[in-house]
DNA sequence: AATTTAAACGGACCTCGGTCCGGATCGTAA
DNA sequence: TTACGATCCGGACCGAGGTCCGTTTAAATT
């Protein structure tokens, strides 16, 4: 056999599962030997504490494992690399809000008008954004990997979704994407603190969007 | 003194100058000593003729300094870092496209309505990203620089002057930067190569999105 | 309980981006 | 032409991300 087997067979990332759109809730580790989920988890909360005393700077993959009193290639294994790392940190949240405009109480959760929780969905991406600056933004690098991460994905399908109901011939898919583009923690953070914009201006930058991109021809 | 001079005092970066629109063409090196201006053409020279041969991970810094026959401490007192490397290869479509809707014929230059200008605009970056996609994703890492560059400035300037002629009363810097968003290197990259979308159907995205921001309230 | 195998572990090792500083060069002023 | 200071050069050096592979171990099988 000319192809060798890859010494670490990718972590999970891939999750061809179409997902299409209903709660997916994501892949999730197929399954886990003991002692690799114990790690997993001693891994992620010592990431987590390293962040809380050293900034994201200070979560080097050395200073994980040793934190974590794993081996170096642990991680690696594990995660694949520090940018796994860094959004299975994030994956939390992203939960969060995923349950929250899957199944939550109306501005955000089925139950309102559509376009009244596409507002509010932005509002919510928004503020979320802003609290874990630090960490999205250095998720970042390989900045087109973002788009794949299932996470993305489901607030992708459910903007569209949402998108559908509001200006059904319109390119709607598209049209989400860009709409998202909008929200982007690399713009959010550059707006707020480079540009010292407010808050409540970047907010409502996007009802205002939200409200030209879906105002349906004349309303005579 | 408690300060100690940075060994590497910055390359030009900065450009504190406002630039505010006119046509700032960007700081350009101030001057440069004669050898030093020399090395810097032949590290251009050499990162161009790497890309070309083996793709921009090709580029190491190493391998450019020793392809221009130079140290690598030169490549990084000229260019800060790699990334700022990778920027200065773009830098000069860069200032091609801005010399184009600056002062160039019509639909992208001064003489065409605004409407127009600006549907040209977003079809000219569209196609100059599809372009040179590799080298502008390579550029990417520290996501949020890219937003004080020169060039990504005077793009938002621009923008933001054709929207002030059509939609007055709008937020219009902010809504710059939301339609430029849609126009970021990293999303035509995922919509093109990772789902397949075929740049005319980008390009119709564009015009539509355009289309429905500018709309002002009924035709009547 | 013993055997087997696929998976996980750990840490040495490699590469590459980025820094430092002693020494060579350029430009200039005398 | 010479002398001097600012600038630049080069490559040794460092730290962090990422890989490899021999060893260990969980868990399924007999």
């Amino acid at each position: 056999m000319s192809s060798a087997p890859p010494p670490f067979p990718k972590p999970q990332e891939p999750s061809d599962a179409p997902a299409l759109l209903e709660l997916g809730t994501a892949p999730e580790e197929p399954c886990l030997r003991a002692d690799a989920a114990r790690n997993r988890a001693r891994l992620l909360e010592a990431a987590a504490r390293l962040i809380a005393e050293h900034g994201v700077a200070g979560v080097t993959m050395e200073a994980v494992a040793a934190a974590a009193r794993v081996g170096k290639g642990t991680v690696f294994r594990r995660f694949g690399d520090r940018t796994g790392l860094l959004m299975a940190l994030l994956d939390h949240s992203g939960r969060q809000l995923q349950a929250d405009f899957l199944g939550g109480p109306p501005p955000l959760g089925p139950g309102a008008p559509p376009l009244e929780r596409l507002r509010a969905f932005g509002i919510a991406v928004l503020y979320r954004s802003a609290e874990q600056l630090e960490l999205q933004l250095a998720a970042q690098p390989e900045a087109c990997r973002r788009f794949s991460h299932p996470a993305t994905q489901a607030l992708r399908t459910h903007v569209t979704m949402l998108l559908r109901q509001i200006v059904p011939d319109a390119d709607c898919d598209l049209l989400a994407q860009t709409l998202l583009a909008s929200l982007d923690p690399a713009l959010i953070h550059h707006l707020t603190r480079q540009r010292g914009m407010p808050m409540s201006r970047v907010e409502a930058g996007w009802v205002d969007l939200v409200a030209r991109v879906t105002r349906t021809d004349p309303p005579a």
